[in-house]
DNA sequence: TCAATCCGTATC
DNA sequence: ATACGGATTGAC
């Protein structure tokens, strides 16, 4: 399939080679017996059903009989009998005949008239399913909300008038091209969502590029802001820029706190009437509600947490997204699509403007840069350094003679006296800890290794009720512990959750105020004034008036973790936190307790995202990992995956790693191409292979995922 | 020679 | 799943 896209795309006029055979369109019919007749004009609808077969994963021809011709508009909803069975579908397009040699059935019934998959989302769906090799029913499921017809019932609302605030561009100043990139939003008019060039992916090789306008370095964008950046407001203001030059925009964030903030930054831009957010904690209704308001056009903005990146939104201006590396925006259900690569495949199709914003790099982003595919907004590095916290790192060793208060609470005695003087000067100070809840699982202190069990080699824990670790498997106590790699004899916990942290600072720091954020229960903002707020990567308040100081602890267990995305992940991590610190001006102080020698730790020390991802996408082209090549994994049990390889005509070059056990039931091999521009080609020829197992009937579910979870 | 049955395959 | 076509079987 390579990268002939369009032919599969429905809805491109290309010409008929041959002409059609004309479909039966004489009276058949129905089930009930009644005789119909097709509709006069247009009288065939295609159909995307929902089946789950992989080698059903194609359109099918319906007639539609004269009564339903009005109501069988494109995007509608329809039920029809397929393989003797109802299924539900949606109305991808009316045509005038069919290339299906077979009798023709008819539409069983329009569920409703309401057109809820439009053509572009129909063929950005497509697109999506084709680069991760999977179905289109399983992407339709991800993009369209299911239907609520009292919601429904409510007819269109005129479209909501759009504020028109003026905003402060001065901030867009601090970046190379920032106000280029605006202006480029503004001047674009209704009808550049038109895209006129090849489609050119940004998974073409780096080289091999070229741009599909001609300035699009002003209109795509991958926007590094810098320390302590208000960038709810700058995607703000993005999105309102396009909105008032009469086009459409979409917007998406990692999860509700930061769709929270966005949201309150666009409704004093664009009044509360002027955007909807879309996100997975709404119920039925109010999803369906928000969903008809984008798609019916009564508002040109949406904004929402990752399944919005399939959002309708007319005459499409900008797409964004903040915080890309965040592993929420990765869908867990089929085909695991990435909010990231949704949004750059709808860019692809609709020619519109993209901004990938973050504190932090990805090395996706970066690749987008690199293959000049998108240009890059920085500040300088006066700007940087004018607004970043001082950094320092420390070992974990505490001098406990001079700082009891410090060994009480596990802080390293750096760590525990910038805290100390943060409060002091009536600060607020943010510590980061790297998971929720109590330790589970110890290691060695000398060594950092798992502790593992003398009697079953299972792992140890630590319960907050016991004072002794524990094998996990055999309960056996640790108290004759010895490392089976170095030897040491001594336990520590290796991750130290918040509970059990804030536990420990509130009884170093008799008196302050602890405050916890975490997954169930998140902080937005804290007040200007002492507290100690112990936070999870991700549930970091912001703090008004900025943090004295930042403590980031037990970072090893982010950075020991055996996935390809350690440094890039805890840099993420740190930045995050590190962001809501005062400028160093201000006093504003990081510790980060971690071996400075570390590139990801120089790299914040240093406030240098960019320099970072370069040379983590350089070591990732070295090494073949992605993105610099595209991988896929395949998982199942052992004698299907093995089948699934078998059929899997890979394209030239492409090399399998395993399979190797992942449990007691499943293997998963690894497929991998050298060159980007055949992910297409390994998505199609993995989705080919999976089609002729599913037409089998074979034994065995096998999972084959593209930019597979487990390297991240 | 024809109906009953089985199996594989397509599902409009 | 179910429906259909072609192949196979077996009784006449």
């Amino acid at each position: 399939m390579g990268n002939g896209l369009e032919a599969e795309l429905p809805g491109l006029d290309l010409p008929q080679v041959a002409p059609a055979p004309r479909a039966r369109t004489a009276p058949a019919r129905t089930a009930a017996g009644r005789s119909r007749a097709a509709a006069a004009s247009l009288p065939v609808a295609r159909l995307a059903l929902d089946v789950p077969l992989v080698h059903l994963d194609r359109p099918f021809d319906y007639l539609v009989p004269a009564d339903l011709d009005a109501v069988a508009v494109v995007g509608c909803r329809v039920r029809v009998r397929f393989a003797g069975r109802m299924v539900d579908g949606f109305l991808l397009d009316r045509v005038a005949s069919s290339q299906h040699e077979g009798t023709l059935a008819f539409l069983e019934k329009i569920v409703s008239p309401e057109p809820v998959l439009g053509a572009n989302v129909a063929r950005l769906a497509r697109a999506v399913a084709d680069r991760y090799a999977g179905t289109l029913a399983d992407v339709l499921r991800l993009a369209v909300p299911p239907r609520h017809a009292r919601v429904e019932a409510v007819p269109a609302a005129p479209p909501a008038s759009i504020a028109q605030t003026p905003f402060d561009d001065q901030p867009w100043h601090r970046y190379s091209g920032g106000p280029a990139f605006l202006a480029a939003l503004a001047s674009a008019g209704a009808g550049a969502g038109v895209s006129t060039g090849p489609l050119l992916t940004p998974d073409a090789e780096q080289g091999a590029l070229a741009n599909t306008k001609g300035d699009a370095g002003a209109s795509r964008a991958v926007l590094t802001v810098v320390p302590g950046e208000d960038w709810a407001a700058r995607l703000a203001e993005a999105v309102a820029v396009t909105v008032h030059s009469g086009q459409g925009a979409l917007a998406v964030v990692p999860d509700a706190r930061d769709l929270a903030r966005l949201e309150a930054a666009l409704a004093a831009l664009l009044g509360e009437a002027g955007f909807v957010a879309l996100h997975n904690a709404l119920g039925p209704a109010e999803r369906y509600r928000r969903f008809l308001r984008a798609s019916r056009g009564e508002v040109r903005a949406v904004i929402g947490t990752r399944a919005a990146a399939f959002a309708p939104v007319p005459t499409l201006g900008l797409v964004a997204i903040w915080d890309d590396g965040d592993d929420l925006h990765a869908e867990p259900r089929a085909p695991y699509p990435h909010a990231l690569q949704v949004l750059l495949t709808c860019a692809q199709l609709t020619g519109a403007a993209t901004l990938v914003a973050a504190t932090a790099r990805s090395a996706e982003a970066q690749l987008l840069v690199e293959t000049r595919w998108a240009a890059q907004l920085v500040a300088a590095r006066e700007v940087v350094r004018a607004h970043a916290p001082a950094v320092a790192p420390t070992g974990d060793d505490v001098d406990r003679a001079r700082d009891a208060a410090a060994a009480t609470a596990r802080l390293p005695s750096l760590a525990w006296r910038t805290a100390r003087d943060a409060l002091e000067h009536g600060a607020p100070v943010l510590v980061q800890v790297p998971r929720r809840g109590y330790v589970p699982s110890v290691s060695c202190v000398d060594c950092h290794a798992p502790a593992r069990c003398g009697r079953c080699n299972g792992p140890l824990e630590l319960r907050s009720s016991h004072a002794v670790a524990a094998c996990r498997w055999c309960g056996k106590p640790a108290a004759d512990f010895a490392c089976a790699h170095c030897g040491g004899r001594r336990l520590r916990a290796s991750i130290v959750g918040s509970a059990r942290t804030a536990e420990e600072l509130g009884r170093a720091f008799p008196g302050v105020p602890v405050r916890t954020s975490g997954r169930d229960a998140v902080l937005s903002t804290v007040e200007d004034k002492p507290a100690l707020v112990v936070a999870t990567p991700g549930a970091e308040p912001v703090a008004e008036g900025g943090y004295g100081a930042v403590l980031l602890l037990d970072t090893w267990a982010l950075l020991g973790r055996a996935d390809l995305r350690a440094g890039e992940e805890a840099l993420r991590r740190w930045l995050a936190a590190a962001t809501l610190a005062r400028p160093a001006s201000a006093g504003g102080r990081v510790v980060v307790v971690a071996d400075g020698a570390l590139a990801a730790v120089q790299a914040l020390l240093r406030w240098d995202p960019v320099t970072f991802a370069a040379r983590e996408l350089a070591d990732r082209r070295e090494l073949c990992f992605p993105p610099a090549v595209r991988m896929a994994s395949v998982t199942g049990p052992a004698d299907a995956v093995a089948e699934l390889l078998a059929l899997a005509e890979l394209p030239d070059g492409a090399s399998t790693l395993g399979p190797v056990p992942v449990d007691e039931e499943d293997e998963r091999a690894l497929v991998r191409v050298p060159q980007r521009s055949a992910g297409p080609a390994l998505a199609a020829a993995l989705h080919a292979a999976a089609g002729v197992r599913s037409a089998r009937k074979a034994e065995g579910v096998v999972r084959v995922q593209v930019d597979p979870r487990e390297l991240w």
